[in-house]
DNA sequence: CACCCTGTTTGCGCCAGCGCAAAGACAGGA
DNA sequence: TCCTGTCTTTGCGCTGGCGCAAACAGGGTG
Protein backbone atom coordinates (compact mmCIF):
# COMPACT_ATOMS: atom_id res chain seq x y z
CA UNK A 1 0.00 0.00 0.00
CA UNK A 2 2.93 2.57 0.24
CA UNK A 3 4.15 1.50 -2.55
CA UNK A 4 3.81 4.96 -3.59
CA UNK A 5 7.00 7.02 -2.16
CA UNK A 6 6.96 9.74 -0.19
CA UNK A 7 7.24 13.73 -2.03
CA UNK A 8 5.60 11.19 -4.49
CA UNK A 9 3.64 14.57 -6.08
CA UNK A 10 7.02 16.07 -7.73
CA UNK A 11 7.93 12.86 -8.22
CA UNK A 12 9.57 12.97 -12.21
CA UNK A 13 9.99 16.61 -11.87
CA UNK A 14 13.36 18.19 -12.20
CA UNK A 15 14.69 20.06 -9.02
CA UNK A 16 14.53 23.69 -11.12
CA UNK A 17 10.58 22.78 -11.64
CA UNK A 18 10.35 21.23 -7.83
CA UNK A 19 11.77 24.78 -6.75
CA UNK A 20 9.48 26.77 -8.59
CA UNK A 21 6.04 25.06 -7.44
CA UNK A 22 7.71 24.88 -4.26
CA UNK A 23 8.26 28.69 -4.66
CA UNK A 24 4.34 29.05 -5.48
CA UNK A 25 3.01 27.72 -2.63
CA UNK A 26 2.94 29.74 0.38
CA UNK A 27 4.00 28.99 3.85
CA UNK A 28 1.62 27.96 7.19
CA UNK A 29 2.92 27.00 10.45
CA UNK A 30 0.23 25.44 13.01
CA UNK A 31 0.52 24.58 17.06
CA UNK A 32 -0.35 21.10 18.29
CA UNK A 33 -4.20 21.10 17.87
CA UNK A 34 -4.96 23.79 15.95
CA UNK A 35 -7.37 23.63 13.03
CA UNK A 36 -5.97 23.58 9.31
CA UNK A 37 -9.34 23.52 7.58
CA UNK A 38 -12.84 22.73 8.59
CA UNK A 39 -15.17 20.20 6.89
CA UNK A 40 -17.97 22.09 4.78
CA UNK A 41 -15.32 25.40 4.60
CA UNK A 42 -14.92 26.75 1.01
CA UNK A 43 -12.01 24.27 -0.45
CA UNK A 44 -9.44 26.98 -0.80
CA UNK A 45 -5.92 25.53 -1.01
CA UNK A 46 -4.32 21.78 -1.17
CA UNK A 47 -1.47 21.05 1.61
CA UNK A 48 1.71 19.48 1.62
CA UNK A 49 2.98 19.11 5.17
CA UNK A 50 6.59 19.56 5.49
CA UNK A 51 6.65 18.82 9.52
CA UNK A 52 4.18 17.26 12.03
CA UNK A 53 0.83 15.15 11.36
CA UNK A 54 -2.59 16.60 10.49
CA UNK A 55 -5.49 14.45 11.52
CA UNK A 56 -7.89 14.15 9.22
CA UNK A 57 -11.81 13.62 10.41
CA UNK A 58 -15.29 13.69 9.37
CA UNK A 59 -18.40 14.09 11.35
CA UNK A 60 -22.10 12.81 10.66
CA UNK A 61 -24.53 15.25 11.46
CA UNK A 62 -24.70 13.84 14.95
CA UNK A 63 -21.60 14.65 15.54
CA UNK A 64 -20.09 11.23 15.62
CA UNK A 65 -16.76 11.44 14.38
CA UNK A 66 -14.19 8.86 12.22
CA UNK A 67 -10.69 9.31 11.68
CA UNK A 68 -10.01 8.90 8.12
CA UNK A 69 -5.98 9.39 7.95
CA UNK A 70 -2.90 10.69 9.35
CA UNK A 71 -1.13 12.61 7.04
CA UNK A 72 2.72 12.93 8.12
CA UNK A 73 5.63 14.69 6.71
CA UNK A 74 6.07 14.52 2.76
CA UNK A 75 2.33 13.71 2.33
CA UNK A 76 -0.33 15.74 0.71
CA UNK A 77 -3.94 16.65 1.39
CA UNK A 78 -6.94 18.24 0.26
CA UNK A 79 -6.36 17.73 -3.30
CA UNK A 80 -9.81 18.62 -4.08
CA UNK A 81 -9.28 21.82 -3.29
CA UNK A 82 -8.24 21.92 -6.77
CA UNK A 83 -11.46 21.58 -8.23
CA UNK A 84 -14.43 24.51 -8.71
CA UNK A 85 -16.56 25.09 -5.86
CA UNK A 86 -16.27 22.46 -3.65
CA UNK A 87 -16.04 22.25 0.36
CA UNK A 88 -13.66 20.14 2.28
CA UNK A 89 -15.30 16.96 3.34
CA UNK A 90 -13.01 16.28 6.20
CA UNK A 91 -11.59 18.43 8.81
CA UNK A 92 -7.99 18.77 9.25
CA UNK A 93 -6.42 19.06 12.42
CA UNK A 94 -2.74 19.41 13.93
CA UNK A 95 -1.83 16.47 16.36
CA UNK A 96 1.61 18.28 16.82
CA UNK A 97 3.60 21.71 15.80
CA UNK A 98 3.05 21.56 12.38
CA UNK A 99 4.44 23.15 8.57
CA UNK A 100 2.97 23.19 5.35
CA UNK A 101 2.79 24.15 2.48
CA UNK A 102 -0.28 25.39 0.48
CA UNK A 103 -1.35 26.12 -2.75
CA UNK A 104 -4.43 27.53 -3.38
CA UNK A 105 -7.04 26.94 -6.57
CA UNK A 106 -6.25 28.53 -9.09
CA UNK A 107 -2.18 28.37 -8.88
CA UNK A 108 -2.60 24.35 -8.25
CA UNK A 109 -4.85 24.74 -11.83
CA UNK A 110 -2.01 26.05 -13.35
CA UNK A 111 0.95 24.33 -12.75
CA UNK A 112 -1.28 21.03 -13.44
CA UNK A 113 -1.77 22.05 -16.87
CA UNK A 114 2.20 23.72 -16.95
CA UNK A 115 3.26 20.48 -15.41
CA UNK A 116 1.32 17.62 -16.45
CA UNK A 117 3.31 15.08 -14.31
CA UNK A 118 1.90 17.12 -11.16
CA UNK A 119 -1.43 16.09 -12.21
CA UNK A 120 -0.21 12.72 -12.96
CA UNK A 121 1.52 12.24 -9.55
CA UNK A 122 -1.74 13.76 -7.43
CA UNK A 123 -3.76 11.50 -9.24
CA UNK A 124 -1.84 8.57 -8.36
CA UNK A 125 -1.56 9.84 -4.54
CA UNK A 126 -5.61 9.58 -4.74
CA UNK A 127 -6.35 6.12 -6.00
CA UNK A 128 -3.47 4.86 -3.66
CA UNK A 129 -5.92 6.98 -1.00
CA UNK A 130 -9.02 5.34 -2.78
CA UNK A 131 -7.60 2.18 -2.27
CA UNK A 132 -7.10 2.55 1.25
CA UNK A 133 -10.28 3.78 1.79
CA UNK A 134 -12.29 0.97 0.08
CA UNK A 135 -10.39 -1.49 1.70
CA UNK A 136 -11.39 -0.51 5.39
CA UNK A 137 -15.16 -0.28 4.02
CA UNK A 138 -15.28 -3.65 3.23
CA UNK A 139 -13.63 -4.76 6.51
CA UNK A 140 -15.67 -2.76 8.37
CA UNK A 141 -18.93 -4.49 6.62
CA UNK A 142 -17.30 -7.93 7.27
CA UNK A 143 -15.49 -8.49 10.01
CA UNK A 144 -15.58 -8.25 13.40
CA UNK A 145 -14.37 -5.76 16.05
CA UNK A 146 -11.06 -7.79 16.94
CA UNK A 147 -9.40 -7.43 13.64
CA UNK A 148 -10.60 -4.12 12.75
CA UNK A 149 -8.83 -2.90 15.52
CA UNK A 150 -5.72 -5.27 14.92
CA UNK A 151 -5.67 -3.40 11.27
CA UNK A 152 -5.46 -0.54 12.58
CA UNK A 153 -2.63 -0.92 15.10
CA UNK A 154 -0.78 -2.32 11.74
CA UNK A 155 -1.61 0.40 10.06
CA UNK A 156 -0.84 3.21 12.08
CA UNK A 157 2.43 1.38 12.78
CA UNK A 158 3.61 0.78 9.13
CA UNK A 159 2.86 5.12 8.58
CA UNK A 160 4.49 6.00 11.66
CA UNK A 161 6.05 3.36 13.97
CA UNK A 162 9.86 3.20 14.83
CA UNK A 163 11.38 0.07 16.05
CA UNK A 164 12.66 -0.25 19.35
CA UNK A 165 14.16 -2.67 21.75
CA UNK A 166 10.55 -3.96 23.06
CA UNK A 167 9.22 -3.89 19.90
CA UNK A 168 7.61 -1.38 17.48
CA UNK A 169 6.13 2.00 18.44
CA UNK A 170 3.68 4.01 17.34
CA UNK A 171 4.83 7.60 17.27
CA UNK A 172 1.80 8.89 17.16
CA UNK A 173 -0.52 9.92 20.83
CA UNK A 174 -3.12 7.73 20.44
CA UNK A 175 -5.76 7.44 22.98
CA UNK A 176 -8.25 4.63 23.04
CA UNK A 177 -11.05 6.72 21.14
CA UNK A 178 -8.82 7.81 18.40
CA UNK A 179 -8.35 4.69 17.72
CA UNK A 180 -11.97 3.50 18.21
CA UNK A 181 -12.85 6.85 15.72
CA UNK A 182 -10.33 5.05 13.18
CA UNK A 183 -11.88 1.20 13.90
CA UNK A 184 -15.23 2.03 13.36
CA UNK A 185 -16.04 1.01 17.37
CA UNK A 186 -16.29 2.64 21.04
CA UNK A 187 -13.75 3.51 23.43
CA UNK A 188 -15.02 1.07 25.92
CA UNK A 189 -14.48 -1.68 23.24
CA UNK A 190 -10.62 -0.67 22.39
CA UNK A 191 -9.90 -0.95 25.53
CA UNK A 192 -11.01 -4.23 26.77
CA UNK A 193 -9.16 -5.34 23.42
CA UNK A 194 -6.14 -3.96 24.08
CA UNK A 195 -6.72 -5.34 27.55
CA UNK A 196 -6.86 -8.82 26.63
CA UNK A 197 -3.70 -8.28 23.97
CA UNK A 198 -1.34 -6.31 26.39
CA UNK A 199 -1.89 -9.95 28.96
CA UNK A 200 -1.46 -12.20 25.95
CA UNK A 201 2.06 -9.92 25.46
CA UNK A 202 1.29 -8.84 22.13
CA UNK A 203 1.66 -5.03 22.65
CA UNK A 204 2.55 -2.53 25.36
CA UNK A 205 0.23 0.06 26.05
CA UNK A 206 0.31 3.35 28.24
CA UNK A 207 -1.53 6.91 28.07
CA UNK A 208 -1.87 7.68 24.59
CA UNK A 209 0.89 5.68 23.70
CA UNK A 210 1.03 2.23 22.19
CA UNK A 211 3.84 -0.42 21.39
CA UNK A 212 3.40 -3.37 19.35
CA UNK A 213 6.04 -5.86 20.83
CA UNK A 214 4.27 -8.80 18.34
CA UNK A 215 3.74 -6.92 15.33
CA UNK A 216 3.99 -11.05 13.88
CA UNK A 217 1.44 -12.45 15.81
CA UNK A 218 -1.06 -9.55 15.09
CA UNK A 219 -0.49 -10.06 11.47
CA UNK A 220 -1.19 -13.86 11.97
CA UNK A 221 -4.28 -12.92 14.01
CA UNK A 222 -5.88 -10.83 11.22
CA UNK A 223 -4.92 -12.96 8.34
CA UNK A 224 -6.20 -16.27 10.02
CA UNK A 225 -9.43 -16.33 12.87
CA UNK B 1 -22.64 14.76 -5.59
CA UNK B 2 -23.24 14.36 -8.64
CA UNK B 3 -22.10 17.62 -9.96
CA UNK B 4 -19.62 16.48 -12.09
CA UNK B 5 -21.18 16.17 -14.95
CA UNK B 6 -21.19 12.08 -17.44
CA UNK B 7 -18.16 12.19 -19.80
CA UNK B 8 -16.35 14.58 -17.76
CA UNK B 9 -13.32 12.56 -18.85
CA UNK B 10 -13.44 14.69 -21.76
CA UNK B 11 -14.29 17.75 -20.10
CA UNK B 12 -12.30 20.80 -21.73
CA UNK B 13 -11.37 18.43 -24.81
CA UNK B 14 -11.97 19.73 -28.27
CA UNK B 15 -13.90 17.07 -30.21
CA UNK B 16 -10.83 16.26 -32.52
CA UNK B 17 -9.05 15.77 -29.73
CA UNK B 18 -12.04 12.99 -28.10
CA UNK B 19 -12.12 11.66 -31.60
CA UNK B 20 -8.37 10.88 -31.40
CA UNK B 21 -8.65 9.40 -27.74
CA UNK B 22 -11.92 7.33 -28.46
CA UNK B 23 -9.84 6.00 -31.73
CA UNK B 24 -7.10 5.01 -29.60
CA UNK B 25 -8.89 2.90 -27.19
CA UNK B 26 -10.54 -0.58 -27.60
CA UNK B 27 -13.87 -1.20 -28.09
CA UNK B 28 -15.33 -4.53 -25.79
CA UNK B 29 -18.55 -6.01 -25.98
CA UNK B 30 -19.54 -8.10 -22.74
CA UNK B 31 -23.29 -10.31 -22.14
CA UNK B 32 -24.78 -9.94 -19.19
CA UNK B 33 -23.42 -11.12 -16.29
CA UNK B 34 -19.55 -11.77 -17.12
CA UNK B 35 -16.72 -10.35 -16.10
CA UNK B 36 -14.91 -7.39 -17.42
CA UNK B 37 -11.92 -8.11 -14.88
CA UNK B 38 -11.17 -9.50 -11.63
CA UNK B 39 -9.88 -8.20 -7.99
CA UNK B 40 -6.69 -9.22 -7.70
CA UNK B 41 -5.87 -9.38 -11.66
CA UNK B 42 -2.77 -7.28 -13.14
CA UNK B 43 -4.06 -4.14 -14.06
CA UNK B 44 -3.91 -3.53 -18.13
CA UNK B 45 -6.45 -1.09 -18.63
CA UNK B 46 -9.32 1.37 -17.56
CA UNK B 47 -12.57 1.49 -19.52
CA UNK B 48 -15.43 3.93 -20.19
CA UNK B 49 -18.96 2.66 -20.18
CA UNK B 50 -21.03 3.28 -23.23
CA UNK B 51 -24.08 0.97 -23.07
CA UNK B 52 -25.07 -1.00 -20.25
CA UNK B 53 -23.70 -1.24 -16.55
CA UNK B 54 -21.08 -3.00 -14.35
CA UNK B 55 -21.30 -3.61 -10.85
CA UNK B 56 -17.89 -2.78 -8.81
CA UNK B 57 -17.14 -5.67 -5.97
CA UNK B 58 -14.66 -6.25 -3.75
CA UNK B 59 -14.51 -9.66 -1.63
CA UNK B 60 -11.96 -10.25 1.56
CA UNK B 61 -10.54 -13.50 2.25
CA UNK B 62 -13.46 -15.45 3.61
CA UNK B 63 -15.48 -14.32 0.38
CA UNK B 64 -17.87 -12.00 2.19
CA UNK B 65 -18.31 -9.40 -0.87
CA UNK B 66 -19.48 -5.59 -0.68
CA UNK B 67 -20.68 -3.72 -3.24
CA UNK B 68 -18.68 -0.53 -4.51
CA UNK B 69 -20.66 0.75 -7.15
CA UNK B 70 -22.64 0.53 -10.14
CA UNK B 71 -20.98 2.21 -13.34
CA UNK B 72 -23.26 3.11 -15.68
CA UNK B 73 -22.92 4.94 -18.76
CA UNK B 74 -20.53 8.06 -19.42
CA UNK B 75 -18.81 6.73 -16.69
CA UNK B 76 -15.62 5.38 -16.38
CA UNK B 77 -13.80 2.53 -14.15
CA UNK B 78 -10.51 1.25 -13.25
CA UNK B 79 -8.20 4.64 -13.31
CA UNK B 80 -5.99 2.16 -11.41
CA UNK B 81 -5.06 0.53 -14.52
CA UNK B 82 -2.90 3.42 -15.38
CA UNK B 83 -0.21 3.27 -12.75
CA UNK B 84 2.57 0.78 -12.85
CA UNK B 85 1.83 -2.49 -11.84
CA UNK B 86 -0.90 -2.19 -9.80
CA UNK B 87 -3.49 -4.90 -9.54
CA UNK B 88 -7.46 -4.38 -9.82
CA UNK B 89 -8.67 -4.14 -6.27
CA UNK B 90 -12.13 -4.53 -7.43
CA UNK B 91 -13.74 -6.95 -9.83
CA UNK B 92 -15.85 -5.51 -12.33
CA UNK B 93 -18.78 -7.34 -13.53
CA UNK B 94 -21.78 -6.55 -16.17
CA UNK B 95 -25.25 -6.67 -15.12
CA UNK B 96 -26.69 -6.63 -18.72
CA UNK B 97 -25.51 -6.22 -21.75
CA UNK B 98 -22.63 -3.89 -22.02
CA UNK B 99 -20.44 -1.98 -24.42
CA UNK B 100 -16.94 -0.33 -23.11
CA UNK B 101 -14.15 1.24 -24.30
CA UNK B 102 -10.74 0.40 -22.87
CA UNK B 103 -7.46 2.23 -23.17
CA UNK B 104 -4.55 -0.08 -21.64
CA UNK B 105 -1.86 1.91 -19.45
CA UNK B 106 0.76 2.97 -21.89
CA UNK B 107 -1.80 4.61 -24.60
CA UNK B 108 -3.78 6.23 -21.05
CA UNK B 109 -0.47 7.83 -19.61
CA UNK B 110 0.73 9.00 -22.93
CA UNK B 111 -3.00 10.31 -23.67
CA UNK B 112 -2.31 12.06 -19.97
CA UNK B 113 0.88 13.41 -20.69
CA UNK B 114 -0.26 15.06 -24.19
CA UNK B 115 -3.41 16.66 -23.25
CA UNK B 116 -3.19 17.27 -19.18
CA UNK B 117 -6.49 17.67 -18.95
CA UNK B 118 -6.93 13.97 -19.62
CA UNK B 119 -5.48 13.69 -16.32
CA UNK B 120 -7.15 16.25 -14.82
CA UNK B 121 -10.30 15.34 -15.53
CA UNK B 122 -9.57 12.09 -14.66
CA UNK B 123 -8.42 13.30 -10.88
CA UNK B 124 -12.23 15.07 -10.74
CA UNK B 125 -13.39 11.55 -11.35
CA UNK B 126 -11.92 9.77 -8.80
CA UNK B 127 -12.24 12.93 -6.07
CA UNK B 128 -15.64 12.57 -6.54
CA UNK B 129 -15.43 8.35 -6.00
CA UNK B 130 -13.17 9.19 -2.80
CA UNK B 131 -15.85 11.09 -1.41
CA UNK B 132 -18.68 9.29 -1.86
CA UNK B 133 -16.95 6.11 -0.34
CA UNK B 134 -15.60 8.29 3.01
CA UNK B 135 -19.29 9.18 2.95
CA UNK B 136 -20.18 5.55 3.33
CA UNK B 137 -17.64 4.83 5.68
CA UNK B 138 -18.82 7.60 7.78
CA UNK B 139 -22.22 6.30 8.36
CA UNK B 140 -21.47 2.46 8.31
CA UNK B 141 -19.47 3.90 11.24
CA UNK B 142 -21.92 5.76 12.88
CA UNK B 143 -25.46 5.34 12.09
CA UNK B 144 -27.71 2.31 12.39
CA UNK B 145 -28.95 -0.11 9.39
CA UNK B 146 -32.30 0.83 8.34
CA UNK B 147 -30.79 4.68 7.14
CA UNK B 148 -27.91 3.21 5.59
CA UNK B 149 -30.43 1.10 3.49
CA UNK B 150 -32.12 4.03 3.19
CA UNK B 151 -29.14 5.96 2.37
CA UNK B 152 -28.18 2.66 -0.55
CA UNK B 153 -31.61 3.32 -1.93
CA UNK B 154 -31.47 6.94 -2.61
CA UNK B 155 -27.80 7.05 -3.69
CA UNK B 156 -28.87 4.09 -6.68
CA UNK B 157 -31.57 5.84 -7.09
CA UNK B 158 -30.56 9.54 -8.00
CA UNK B 159 -27.91 7.73 -10.16
CA UNK B 160 -30.81 5.04 -12.15
CA UNK B 161 -33.51 6.15 -11.30
CA UNK B 162 -36.18 7.28 -13.92
CA UNK B 163 -39.70 8.80 -12.59
CA UNK B 164 -42.95 6.29 -13.29
CA UNK B 165 -46.70 7.50 -11.97
CA UNK B 166 -46.65 5.57 -8.87
CA UNK B 167 -42.73 7.02 -8.15
CA UNK B 168 -39.06 6.66 -8.81
CA UNK B 169 -38.27 3.09 -10.59
CA UNK B 170 -35.04 2.09 -9.75
CA UNK B 171 -33.62 0.99 -13.40
CA UNK B 172 -31.46 -1.82 -11.95
CA UNK B 173 -32.13 -5.02 -11.00
CA UNK B 174 -31.41 -4.99 -7.12
CA UNK B 175 -31.93 -8.26 -5.13
CA UNK B 176 -31.84 -7.93 -1.55
CA UNK B 177 -28.38 -9.40 -1.01
CA UNK B 178 -27.39 -6.61 -3.70
CA UNK B 179 -28.98 -4.27 -1.69
CA UNK B 180 -27.45 -5.94 1.34
CA UNK B 181 -23.94 -5.96 -0.26
CA UNK B 182 -24.39 -2.46 -0.60
CA UNK B 183 -25.29 -1.17 2.69
CA UNK B 184 -23.00 -3.16 4.64
CA UNK B 185 -26.06 -5.70 6.59
CA UNK B 186 -28.19 -8.91 5.36
CA UNK B 187 -30.60 -9.86 3.03
CA UNK B 188 -32.73 -10.73 6.20
CA UNK B 189 -32.37 -7.34 7.40
CA UNK B 190 -32.89 -5.42 4.40
CA UNK B 191 -36.11 -8.09 3.45
CA UNK B 192 -37.42 -7.28 6.84
CA UNK B 193 -37.05 -3.54 6.39
CA UNK B 194 -38.36 -2.93 2.84
CA UNK B 195 -41.63 -5.09 3.77
CA UNK B 196 -41.73 -2.22 7.13
CA UNK B 197 -41.53 0.70 4.43
CA UNK B 198 -43.30 -1.35 2.07
CA UNK B 199 -46.67 -1.24 4.94
CA UNK B 200 -45.69 2.37 5.28
CA UNK B 201 -46.35 3.21 1.56
CA UNK B 202 -42.70 4.56 0.99
CA UNK B 203 -41.64 2.02 -1.29
CA UNK B 204 -43.09 -0.81 -3.73
CA UNK B 205 -41.19 -3.96 -4.70
CA UNK B 206 -40.63 -6.62 -6.45
CA UNK B 207 -38.65 -9.44 -7.08
CA UNK B 208 -35.81 -7.79 -7.89
CA UNK B 209 -37.20 -4.31 -8.80
CA UNK B 210 -38.22 -1.66 -6.63
CA UNK B 211 -39.96 1.24 -6.64
CA UNK B 212 -39.43 4.59 -4.21
CA UNK B 213 -43.33 6.08 -4.47
CA UNK B 214 -42.08 8.20 -1.44
CA UNK B 215 -38.61 9.75 -2.21
CA UNK B 216 -39.36 12.70 0.34
CA UNK B 217 -40.11 11.00 3.25
CA UNK B 218 -37.18 8.60 3.04
CA UNK B 219 -34.91 11.48 2.57
CA UNK B 220 -36.49 12.61 5.87
CA UNK B 221 -36.40 9.73 7.50
CA UNK B 222 -32.08 9.53 6.58
CA UNK B 223 -32.13 13.39 7.78
CA UNK B 224 -33.90 12.85 11.17
CA UNK B 225 -34.56 10.16 13.50
C1' DC C 1 2.76 17.57 48.14
C1' DA C 2 -1.99 17.77 46.96
C1' DC C 3 -5.05 18.53 43.49
C1' DC C 4 -7.10 18.31 39.06
C1' DC C 5 -7.76 16.93 34.61
C1' DT C 6 -7.70 13.80 31.25
C1' DG C 7 -7.48 9.26 29.96
C1' DT C 8 -8.24 4.22 31.06
C1' DT C 9 -10.34 0.07 32.94
C1' DT C 10 -14.04 -3.06 34.02
C1' DG C 11 -18.59 -4.84 35.75
C1' DC C 12 -23.07 -5.20 34.16
C1' DG C 13 -27.26 -5.21 31.57
C1' DC C 14 -29.26 -4.62 27.27
C1' DC C 15 -30.65 -4.74 22.42
C1' DA C 16 -29.88 -4.21 17.31
C1' DG C 17 -29.02 -7.00 14.12
C1' DC C 18 -27.52 -11.61 12.69
C1' DG C 19 -28.45 -16.03 10.76
C1' DC C 20 -30.72 -20.52 10.71
C1' DA C 21 -34.72 -22.81 9.08
C1' DA C 22 -38.64 -23.31 6.71
C1' DA C 23 -42.31 -21.68 4.10
C1' DG C 24 -43.96 -18.84 0.39
C1' DA C 25 -43.88 -16.42 -4.19
C1' DC C 26 -42.68 -15.65 -8.72
C1' DA C 27 -40.40 -16.27 -13.49
C1' DG C 28 -39.01 -18.95 -17.10
C1' DG C 29 -38.49 -23.27 -19.42
C1' DA C 30 -40.16 -27.64 -21.05
C1' DT D 1 -49.67 -26.44 -17.53
C1' DC D 2 -46.50 -27.96 -14.18
C1' DC D 3 -41.86 -27.94 -12.49
C1' DT D 4 -37.63 -26.11 -10.99
C1' DG D 5 -34.60 -22.82 -9.46
C1' DT D 6 -34.12 -18.46 -7.61
C1' DC D 7 -35.60 -14.90 -4.70
C1' DT D 8 -38.18 -13.29 -0.67
C1' DT D 9 -40.42 -13.39 3.79
C1' DT D 10 -40.80 -14.21 8.66
C1' DG D 11 -40.50 -16.61 13.21
C1' DC D 12 -37.22 -17.41 16.61
C1' DG D 13 -33.27 -17.49 19.51
C1' DC D 14 -28.78 -15.85 20.22
C1' DT D 15 -24.76 -12.88 20.85
C1' DG D 16 -21.30 -9.29 19.77
C1' DG D 17 -20.64 -5.16 20.92
C1' DC D 18 -22.55 -0.96 22.98
C1' DG D 19 -22.72 2.29 26.63
C1' DC D 20 -23.66 3.68 31.37
C1' DA D 21 -21.53 4.14 35.75
C1' DA D 22 -18.07 4.15 38.74
C1' DA D 23 -13.55 3.38 40.10
C1' DC D 24 -8.76 3.90 38.99
C1' DA D 25 -4.25 5.83 37.15
C1' DG D 26 -0.91 9.13 36.33
C1' DG D 27 1.10 13.41 34.44
C1' DG D 28 1.22 18.33 35.01
C1' DT D 29 0.64 22.48 37.75
C1' DG D 30 0.56 25.60 41.49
Amino acid sequence: MDSIQRRDIFKGLSSDVVDTVLKSGFSVKLDSKSTLFLQGDQAKACYLVNRGRLKLTKLNEEGKEVILRYIGPEELTAAIAVFKDWNYPVTAESIEETDVTGWNKETMMQLMRRYPDIAINLLGIVLERIEDIQDRYLEICTENVDKRIARTLLRIMRRAGSKTRSGIQINIPLSRQNIADYSGTTLYTVSRTLSAWEKKGWIKSGRKQIVVTDPHVLVQFVETG
